[in-house]
RNA sequence: GGUCGGUUAGCUCAGUUGGUUAGAGCGUACGGCUUACAUCCGUAAGGUCGGGGGUUCAAAUCCCUCACCGACCACCA
């Protein structure tokens, strides 16, 4: 054995002989006790090179994974990929905007063709990345949300809503970025803490304070608080927009709060979520003065086509030389912003799909009262539970390329819409038109990706675990859907592990949208992870200039060291602070562990009666010491304790074993081999699940019984 | 404004049913090329566990309160 453990020499082949022997795919249980252990990955963006947070959750389920492989649950770990809608066509649009380009050169046939192929090749490169960190994922079940069989489930499921009652074509107020040049739901607008004018307007009977004047075309109503005593007797009586001249009236409701501004507020249907409630309420009439581009329309004509932004200040300037400007003040309020662009969103008038999310919340929460899925950390439970009661009617409609199409049909005659499971209809359902036109948007990537559990096992794979006991036994399914046996042994799944950042966007919509198709919950328990941060616990961002690149790490130190320094001295749940030194130290560790096996196998002397070994206190010691350490590393790995067992290991490992057991034993080195190896083998196999490679090199070296006897298959220590 | 979380050694963090001298990694100081490893070995310094109050034989751990930090949410036009 060299002299240092130096990981190039080993990783990728061993990686390949780990997937060459089918060690990945789950082995059918030899007895009926065996419950199957399933974690569905989720599936990277296919759009960029995977970042120090994949390697994160990669290192803690692959830990999971393996350690119930030795356990001898039949464990799938299934990989897969994420087309990521807008997130890859924002990306997508950098690199063509680096060129000169952007979307509109393209048509939208051109576009989607020249994002696949940017996407599939992406895909490749994120798949070997997955692997040179040591991923232990049956890629024989690789899946890809833009399958076709995926997607012809996300079309089942979305036309079973529909005939269910639970999609909708609503017209209502959606969260626009003109920018991404589509709109949002409620999640992905984020607030910004601005300080911005807030102008006082006259309004002939009342003073109003607003602080989007360009918006004044499309008010409808004046409103106040029905309380407030200040404008009782004006309830009724009308009011005169400013420049315009046009009569308002002025009406009353609660929503109005009394001590903001002047109390009264402009009404504006079109462009605001609180006025459109309000105007629903009392049937006002509902204008449109910004387009998609964020332009001004329907307004007196020098204003058209003027940025919403730049328009502010040309109205103000007209309505200060008509002394319709009563005062102009500071106010420090929040403005929702796109959370790509950081840039304002137009809250506008849109026609578009939207799931009635109630009934679905409902059966969420119930299942977590139930108990059917668990949160491991009761923090995140608390969040979710907040989340659950108060989620909006979610709107899946996009206005990109890049995603499944809406396999909606609008009839160019009556203007219904006829829905199906993909297929072109012949006709128009309402009246037999044959002339019928596609929706060009698509759904939310998290519409899809919120079915992935039950898709990824409903599209089958190559591999059976036929006359294994299914897991899901009597699950009906809603969609009408055969199936399949990886379904019925692996649903529901184990345990869904992902960042705490997207609880809300992807776990409760899988938990929602699983338990509407099946009939049951996708997971079982949910463990969510914190988010790397760099050593002094910052944020990592580009701009920051504190990457930390996972890979380029893993070619310095090792793919075990960046795992091991991934889940080292940080509970899962927590944000974790990484440095370099610390990665360094692992990669330390690893050598440490390369030596001590280099040095009783290298000695490994000719013993030529092994029961005749004496046997004394010290070599008691460390038996009872590796015994006590497999009991608590197992129950750490239990209780997804990950820090807690990979401290215990390596403390074992470096100074029970090496620095005390061995070093103390030296002098009667000719009788310890036997002891030596067994703690050696039993050592290995605890921290396999942690640092493969480097424990999977020493096992090939010298401690395989044969060409096909892998640390990978070996049992967990009992 | 609301909800949740945090405050433990210089730094980053463990400490889960309250119980012996509060731990780890890194860093620091000093000493060692001891034929497995200098990616190493040995020794050491360093904490009134954010402040205050309470419960208890016993509190970093439970309760109250204050201060500060952070995350998320929210229709302040």
């Amino acid at each position: 054995m060299d002299k240092f453990y130096d990981h190039q020499n080993y990783e990728k082949g061993i990686y390949k002989l780990w997937e060459k022997s089918g060690a990945f795919s789950p082995k059918k249980p030899t007895t009926h006790n065996q419950q199957p252990f399933t974690i569905i990955m989720p599936p990277p963006n296919a759009n960029e090179n995977l970042h120090i947070g994949h390697a994160r959750f990669i290192t803690v389920e692959d830990i999971l994974t393996r350690y119930h492989r030795m356990k001898g649950n039949p464990t799938l770990w299934l990989p897969g990929a994420d087309h990521a809608g807008i997130e890859t066509q924002y990306v997508f649009e950098k690199k063509l905007k680096e060129k000169g380009k952007s979307r509109s050169d393209y048509d939208r046939d051109t576009l989607y063709k020249m994002i696949w192929e940017y996407v599939l090749e992406n895909e490749k490169n994120m798949e070997s990345q997955l692997r040179a960190l040591g991923a232990s994922c049956d890629w024989t079940r690789n899946k890809f949300t833009l399958d076709p069989k995926i997607v012809k489930i996300v079309y089942k499921t979305f036309k079973k809503l529909y005939d269910d009652g639970l999609v909708y074509r609503g017209e209502r107020i959606v969260n626009y970025c003109p920018k991404c040049g589509t709109s949002f739901s409620q999640l992905e607008v984020n607030y910004l803490e601005r300080e911005d004018n807030f102008y006082y307007l006259d309004y002939g009977t009342v003073i109003i304070a607003t602080t989007r004047p360009e918006t004044i075309f499309a008010d409808t109503a004046v409103a106040v608080n029905p309380k407030d005593a200040r404008y009782k007797n004006l309830i009724g009586k009308k009011a005169v927009l400013p420049i315009v001249g046009r009569e308002l009236t002025i009406i009353a409701d609660a929503l109005v709060d009394p001590e903001f501004g002047t109390g009264a507020l402009k009404i504006t249907p079109g462009h605001d979520p609180t006025d459109f409630e309000i105007g629903e309420k009392h049937k006002l009439a509902k204008i449109s003065v910004i387009d998609e581009k964020g332009e001004m329309i329907n307004t007196p004509p020098k204003y058209i086509g003027i940025l919403s932004e730049v328009a502010r200040e040309e109205i103000t300037k007209d309505l200060e030389q008509e002394k319709k400007v009563k005062k102009i003040e500071k106010i420090h309020h929040t403005v929702g912003v796109c959370y790509k662009h950081k840039t304002p969103i137009e809250p506008l008038l849109s026609k578009q799909w939207f799931i009635k999310i109630k009934p679905l919340t409902k059966l969420a929460l119930t299942a977590i009262n139930d108990k059917r899925v668990k949160i491991v950390t009761k923090k995140y439970e608390k969040v979710a539970r907040n989340w659950l009661k108060n989620l909006k009617d979610w709107n899946i409609s996009r206005q990109i390329v890049w995603g499944i199409r809406i396999p909606a049909w609008r009839c160019n005659k009556c203007f219904e819409w006829t829905i199906t499971e993909g297929k072109q209809p012949d006709s128009c359902k309402n009246c037999g038109c044959q002339k019928l036109t596609q929706d060009p948007d698509t759904f939310d990537t998290w519409f899809s990706s919120g079915q992935w559990p039950f898709a990824t096992l409903l599209t089958g794979s190559e591999t059976s675990l036929k006359n294994s006991t299914p897991a899901a036994k009597g699950l009906k399914l809603a969609i009408d859907v055969p199936a399949t046996e990886d379904f019925e042994y692996f649903y529901p799944t184990s345990v869904l592990e992902t960042a705490y950042d997207i609880l809300v966007f992807w776990v409760l919509r899988m938990i929602m949208l699983g338990l509407y198709a099946t009939g049951e919950v996708p997971f079982k328990e949910i463990l969510l992870h914190g988010l790397v941060r760099d050593q002094y616990g910052e944020k990592i961002s580009k701009s920051k200039g504190n990457v930390i690149d996972p890979l380029i790490m893993s070619q310095k130190y090792g793919a075990d060291a960046v795992r091991m320094s991934l889940i080292w001295g940080t509970l899962v749940e927590n944000d974790i602070a990484l440095s370099e030194d610390n990665i360094k130290g692992q990669r330390n560790f690893a050598n440490k562990v390369w030596n001590v096996a280099r040095f009783i196998l290298q000695n490994k002397l000719e013993v030529p009666n092994v029961k005749s070994q004496p046997f004394n206190e010290d070599d008691k010691w460390i038996i009872k010491e590796l015994k006590t350490l497999i009991k608590k590393v197992t129950r750490s790995l239990d209780k997804y304790r990950l820090n807690e067992a990979a401290e215990d290991i390596y403390n074992f490992i470096w100074n029970k074993f090496a620095n005390n057991y061995l070093e103390k034993t030296k002098s009667r080195r000719n009788e310890t081999q036997k002891t030596l190896e067994y703690v050696l083998r039993e050592s290995l196999k605890l921290l396999h699940p942690f640092m493969p490679f480097v424990t999977e090199a020493i096992w090939q070296k010298d401690l395989a019984k044969d060409r096909n006897d892998l640390l990978i298959n070996s049992s967990w220590p009992k």
